[in-house]
RNA sequence: GAGAUUAUAGCUCAGUUGGUUAGAGCGUCAGUUUGUGGCACUGAAGGCCGGGGGUUCGAGACCCCUUAAUCUCCCCA
């Protein structure tokens, strides 16, 4: 599917200098980076300095004596090292998927692993709200065919940025954000509270109690926040973003579950512009898929002025989702098309001998492991979905013929072993 | 990082206010049935009751510690 967004394959190592990945994901984020232990710390000559090193560590630091690597905690970030590292050999705008583990030391729980699997996309190198466009579709596409209903969320950070201009100031947007963030969960009440707990006063509250208020359509929407935000120049620049993005949608696809949420915060520093995120309806999961623009990502690591905007599947909690909604079908597990019973040591041979003609036709078959009653050998076959048995006893030996019997009909038929073809074309016709 | 719950047979779980030999269903194995499965019936095997300590005449059960899993909050995919 991302081959045929024009996306290339990519793949990066599991581990990352923790330089890299600290200070990324916010305070919370870094405490949840797998960090790993320096080796060599038993060696006599720096014990000292390891003793010294891990002091700093009790209290909380991070030192390069003790621990100087860790796992990724995103496909997104090492992306962003490897384009800076090979912005050189890169072509512009640089498109990509990657699918990979990804690891948090976080407290397992349902929809929630210390391990799971990310499946990214990325362009990185084009400011083109196209790419925005992109993104939605491939969503929309990707979770039709898969037939989980959801609700594409999307905001921009840039209306978040207007915002706490309006409240206290820029450096206000990081405690705003998370507190509004949680409206979903804790409520208006609660989340005022918090706000005002954070340092905001009575008059800046209300202003955001108004903000949380819009509803309506997507345009609906616009239009309320465009009365409380178009004074500032961020805010008029991510209302036109997210107008151009809602238009192009509706006019050219027809995608209906693409969402506007103004209270979409997501904690991942780097975002600058539009955010997404994915729900399942239905089902009481967190999101399954998120994202985001990032303007200057690389700069982080020496390479300034390279925008880009990339999503991120949450595999894992994907699967969770289709399993809760039964969405995989019954008969997938399916083992050798032929089970070859195995009554004595002259019949196995012939079996065996019969296999190797089988498997040459592309037909896969095993022979039951010993010789053992039919009782067992039928069960076996039943317990790993085998439709056919081969059956060669005392008869069929002298005969030189075997009997093919289909397990789900019932129904048997002997073969002379010359006529081998006849019973491959039997087993091969569909059911 | 904060909190709750759980841990008993291969699996899912019972086990009363502490009391003799710790049970069931499923699965496994054997038999009814020596060359034709799915069903049924009969029987058998299978347990350091997560680990360590304590209370008690007596602990699967009560207390403390420990480990692990599950779940909630925080945060996130």
């Amino acid at each position: 599917m991302f081959v045929l967004y024009g996306f290339q394959p990519l793949e990066t190592p599991a581990m990352e200098n923790l330089e890299t990945l600290m200070g990324k994901y916010g305070d919370e984020g870094d405490k949840l980076i797998f960090k790993i232990l320096n080796n060599g710390l038993e060696n006599p000559a720096k014990q000292q300095k390891a003793k010294e090193d891990f002091l700093q560590v009790l209290e909380g630091k991070n030192i390069k004596g003790i621990t100087e690597r860790a796992l990724r905690y995103d496909l997104t970030i090492p992306f962003a090292r490897y384009v800076a590292m090979n912005q050189g050999q890169l072509t512009f705008p640089f498109k990509r998927y990657q699918v990979q583990p990804v690891w948090r030391a976080d407290r397992p729980q349902k929809g929630r692993y210390r391990e799971f699997w990310q499946c990214d996309a990325d362009v990185v190198g084009s400011l083109s709200l196209l790419n925005e466009v992109d993104f939605i579709n491939i969503y929309a596409t990707a979770f039709r065919e898969l037939k989980v209903d959801v609700e594409i969320r999307i905001n921009n950070r840039k209306l978040l940025a207007a915002l706490a201009e309006l409240c206290g100031g820029v450096h206000k947007m990081i405690d705003i954000t998370i507190a509004i963030d949680k409206i979903d969960k804790i409520g208006l009440e609660k989340v005022k509270e918090e706000l005002k707990q954070r340092g905001l006063n009575e008059e800046e509250v209300y202003f955001i109690e108004k903000y949380l208020s819009v509803a309506g359509t997507n345009e609906e929407k616009l239009e309320q926040a465009s009365a409380l935000l178009a004074d500032t120049e961020t805010g008029k620049k991510g209302l036109e973003e997210l107008g151009y993005i809602n238009e192009f949608i509706k006019k050219n696809t027809n995608i209906s579950n693409l969402v506007f949420d103004f209270t979409l915060a997501r904690g991942l520093n780097y975002y600058t512009g539009s955010i997404f995120e994915v729900k399942a309806t239905n089902v009481s999961m967190g999101s399954i898929g998120g994202g985001g623009r990032y303007d200057d990502l690389t700069g982080l690591f020496g390479v300034p002025n390279l925008p880009g905007v990339g999503i991120s599947f949450g595999v894992d909690r994907i699967f969770d989702v289709m399993e809760e909604l039964k969405l995989f079908p019954g008969n997938l597990e399916k083992g050798s098309d032929v089970l070859c019973f195995n009554l004595g040591k002259d019949a196995a041979e012939e079996a065996f001998k019969l296999m190797q003609h089988l498997r040459t036709a592309g037909v896969s078959c095993e022979i039951f492991h010993e010789e053992a009653k039919f009782d067992k050998q039928f069960k076996y076959a039943e317990k790993k979905h085998i439709t056919f048995a081969i059956i060669i006893g005392a008869n069929e030996l002298t005969e030189g013929a075997f009997i093919l019997k289909n397990l789900s009909t019932g129904v048997q038929q002997t073969f002379a072993n010359s006529a081998i073809m006849e019973a491959i074309s039997e087993i091969k016709k569909p059911s």
